[in-house]
DNA sequence: TTTGTTTAATAAACAGTGTTTAGTATGTTT
DNA sequence: AAACATACTAAACACTGTTTATTAAACAAA
């Protein structure tokens, strides 16, 4: 008989549904103004219930953290296509820009707020989703180093760090309002302006030289 | 007579024995654990009091906004001291980073939370502690260019824009625990790896070159 | 079919939060 | 002394995340 397994079904269609309708709150009035009577109310039952499926807030956002970095590798992921070792990086930038831009909330959950982090140090795992896709950013770090673009002593981890860095950086700044001190409103062109220069920056920094400019 | 005057300046005090509350509980407990009856608490007044001196949250935390930005420019500034403009450039970037570890708080408060941005807004003013701070990096920057170190044909700003977005991603992503995905703890030696690979990208990228390495 | 047991859902409460309002003293001025 | 202005607060408002006691329904065993 399949009732034990029609229950951990319905339990599951349960947990889906109400975050989907965490997602849909919390994307389109963020996370703070987002409130578990909010997400009761939308799938119409009494907020005690969803206590029943998610231990807390924090696991709700946790969950979706996960959904975030799946979305994230899905688009980094595409730039396989890009047979060039260093255009690929540059393009993996792009895009990586480009998710952040489109996606702040989402952004914000995974490498900023605090309370997804705090979930997943009580549990006692490694971050693995960032894990992994700062895997991938390394991995073709190191693709540029078999290529010969990259010199061949170079740590891939330091210098993945040292890229991600600039790459997350520059779109906090921006994503946190701090570009619009500059009172014009060409925060754009001033992102791909400064990430012209750091691809150059990254060419000659940790790449081969030929000659004085 | 100084009446007025004498009001004036017992309407400060209080102020100022607000923010002195307000500090003290926010470094100690972080933003969010602090509230205003806390606040009031410690001032031995009523929750209310405070709305008679500062409109809402949001002005406490920018007015300690601006203190912390007034610590850091005096802490930044003392790299006049070292005479040779890069090596101004690299101490003042050590500084950079030495601050936001030693101040998470405040440099959350800086340059992550919308809070103090929105209040600034919502008065449309500029962002001036935001610009002044950029000003002192892309002086250094400039006194780099005018000493040889950096070709003459560089965009000062853009070149700023984008050492800060580094050491911005650099530091947030150690103080937002997402470099402890790595499992060992071995954070400060990756951000000091970072930072060296980091200067020589500067060096080769937009500076003068000499030979292949 | 009736009894007992497990499960799912909730109403109501708890302990907070930022903020506003109405009212009370106190100090100053006329 | 009466009128006014200021400083302050108790209490309320409208929220928040979360827990507890209770009820209703679904299932299992007699």
């Amino acid at each position: 008989m399949g009732l034990v397994e029609r229950k951990e079904r319905e339990r599951e269609e349960m947990r889906q549904r109400i975050m989907d309708a965490a997602r849909h709150l919390f994307l389109e009035q963020g996370f703070e103004k987002t409130s578990i009577r909010g997400i009761a109310e939308a799938i119409e039952y009494s907020p005690a219930t969803i206590y029943l499926y998610y231990k807390d807030k924090n696991e709700l956002l946790f969950a979706l953290h996960e959904e975030a970095f799946l979305k994230m590798m899905t688009e980094l992921s595409q730039v396989v296509s890009v047979a060039d070792p260093f255009e690929r990086l540059v393009e993996m930038g792009h895009r990586y820009i480009k998710y952040a831009v489109e996606n702040p909330e989402l952004y914000d959950l995974m490498f900023i707020m605090t309370a997804p982090m705090e979930t997943l140090a009580c549990r006692d795992e490694i971050w693995e989703d960032g894990m992994k896709s700062f895997g991938l950013l390394k991995f073709v770090i190191e693709d540029c180093v078999r290529a010969g673009y990259f010199k061949a002593d170079i740590d891939s981890e330091i210098a993945s760090l040292t890229i991600w860095s600039y790459m997350h950086g520059l779109v906090t700044i921006y994503l946190k309002n701090r570009m619009n001190m500059f009172g014009d409103n060409r925060e754009k062109e001033r992102m791909s302006a400064s990430y012209i220069l750091f691809i150059e920056m990254i060419r000659k920094g940790i790449g081969h030289l030929t000659l004085e400019v």
